[in-house]
DNA sequence: TGTAAATATTCGATATGGAGAATATGATTA
DNA sequence: TAATCATATTCTCCATATCGAATATTTACA
């Protein structure tokens, strides 16, 4: 069950963050899509997904050799509410600008693969 | 200005909600009030306050003796919706439930008086 | 001006979290 | 079974946050 110190947790670092509203607007990405998007080493996106993961603010299918993740389904509605206005305040920055552009650049998309 | 990694820092810290939700819900209340409320050192409620009034969430006002402290008039509305989740959330919680309790049983309480 | 009440700040110790680098695991295909 | 791609984990180092204890500051009032 989601506890709220880790919930806060979550949301407490920067790359989680833009993490977390790049799922929100776009439901469910692969890890590489992630990476991609947001330009860092993949230990780090890993890291920050599994603590998302335990913390129970996402959730995961695994597909082949691809694994998805996506808000967790049991979120509560307040928890949803969050990451709703958080999404919509870091929406307005560049950073998540370039977040959003990057991955709509990416070539060989997994999920467009299998479409 | 209301910067996002200060705001969210001040949500990851649970005596700081607890502080938080007390005065969204109150509206305004000195650090007495506050420090019977959740029953800490008063140092340590200080400092709690003082983190979320350097990052512009809470805002201060002085009566003679008294400083109260009540949400940042400035705070953007996205912040606010988290704010008003949070609230919502630690609200159902034993935890807060003894918060309010106390708050309420308070003797002498300042606005009181000069009320 | 001296004292008391309300609030704030500083300091030293400890703990926690994130970073980079290296490595491991798991699935796929040749 | 070997090689490869995608993802996860471990380790060590460093920075930062929190705490308790002590102390400082500000205001009111005798």
């Amino acid at each position: 069950m989601l506890q709220d110190q880790n919930f806060f947790d979550t949301l407490s670092d920067e790359t989680r963050r833009r993490l977390l509203a790049l799922l929100f607007r776009q439901g469910e990405l692969c890890v590489c899509e992630l990476q991609y998007a947001v330009d860092m080493p993949q230990p780090k996106i890993s890291r920050h997904l599994a603590v998302m993961r335990e913390a129970e603010v996402l959730a995961v299918r695994r597909e082949g050799t691809w694994i998805y993740y996506r808000l967790h389904p049991g979120l509560p509605l307040w928890a949803y509410r969050i990451v709703e206005a958080m999404t919509q305040s870091i929406s307005q920055s560049h950073l998540f600008d370039r977040d959003a552009a990057r991955l709509e650049e990416m070539a060989n998309r997994p999920a467009r693969c299998s479409a």
